[in-house]
DNA sequence: CAACGGAGTAGACAGTTGTATACTTTGGTT
DNA sequence: AACCAAAGTATACAACTGTCTACTCCGTTG
């Protein structure tokens, strides 16, 4: 990505300004934008062919932002069940240091523009693929198939995205939310190694476990 | 709720239909939903008294026809894994079915009208508590906690609305995505059936069986 | 029959939007 | 010092928006 020069900086930060008093990145207006740049409107033309343009940049600045914080998560861990919850404990503090860019990811997954939403489906993935070759490469549920792996993994990306929102929004709810996620995440992964159970062997283990 | 004279049908009407073609309830014009009725732009306000209002409503329509839909789930099934898979089966073709609801639904559970989300936040969690108890009564899963059965079925329901606008947009992936869920909430039922196992005890009991 | 109120219409208002054209300023290269 | 492209500005336009007031139509009720 190139260097942004002042006027782009300054109209996609205005966005993220304007997306986190609960506005959507497709809702917003090219003069908008501007008056909140402090800027001429015509200046957006300088650096956007459109306003669909404009979104696809602003993704790419999150994304580029995004990466960055992510690779730190590469630590140690001692566990499966340690690593998920360093990895939880660490996505929802960025999603909650960053909560424009993760408002903005959240709602235009479903949003209405199709380009958007392929663009991040797609980085989506990336982020599942990175986590899931991450657990296989350490090992640490090495139970489980790694198709079955990247799977869980692609969930669980999808499911924490979901509860970012309200995690951001409703501080009194973070641990139990974050409680929730890891809980989550370690169903799957325990659930997924008896997949090769029917169901009478899993009722059975579960009684005699009881 | 009384009973909808044309006018206020049809503009609920224009709306689910103008949604469909990508649009969000939110972003909606009260001129253009009069254009798509075929009305005055003034007779919107014999109905509403503005578009926050509007948008309750629309919600409002929505939800009343998504449970006459839920109440006929209450089928038998011999077994957890049955139900998950008639119910997911049943869920999908509900929402294929109404692909505009649908997308309301998704885009506004996190869209920028904090009204709105609220109201969709406890019809979702109605849903839920409603799922739960139906598993519960029906003793599919007696090995685990009530609580936990709640907790569940709330990730579930969030899943497959999450899953759902995938599903409708994506025909060829349909068969992928409702094994795919079912996968989701078998093994979060597994999972479940371990919660009070150490990791240690789970990893042993997989080797045991693999 | 008359009166009434709900439903729908017509026209106008100020404000906003995206876009086009034409202009000025700026910073760097030769 | 001269030049040039990039960045930013000014003005104007047609189209659209939400909202207001004033009107007509029509079925119900008295």
């Amino acid at each position: 990505m190139s260097v942004l020069t002042g006027g782009k900086l300054k109209l996609i930060q205005a966005a993220l300004r304007l997306i986190n008093q609960s506005r959507s990145l497709t809702s917003l207006g090219l003069r908008e934008l501007a008056r909140e740049a402090g800027l001429n409107p015509n200046t957006f033309y300088r650096h956007f062919k459109n306003l669909d343009e404009f979104g696809l940049q602003v993704l790419g600045y999150i994304a580029e932002d995004m990466k960055s914080g992510v690779r730190e998560l590469r630590q140690m861990a001692e566990s499966s069940e340690q690593a998920s919850h360093d990895t939880v404990t660490f996505v929802y503090h960025y999603f909650l240091a960053n909560p424009a860019a993760t408002t903005v990811a959240v709602r235009e997954l479903h949003g209405p523009s199709p380009l958007l939403r392929r663009a991040l489906e797609s980085q989506l993935d990336a982020s599942a693929r990175e986590m899931a070759e991450d657990i296989i490469e350490r090992q640490l549920v090495s139970a489980v198939p790694q198709e079955t792996i990247h799977e869980i993994s692609r969930m669980t990306i999808r499911y924490i995205l979901f509860r970012a929102m309200d995690y951001i929004e409703k501080p009194a709810q973070r641990e139990a939310i974050q409680q929730e996620t890891e809980r989550f995440i370690n169903r799957q992964f325990r659930g997924a190694m008896l997949d090769h159970l029917s169901q009478t062997d899993v009722e059975n283990l579960a009684q005699k476990y009881a």
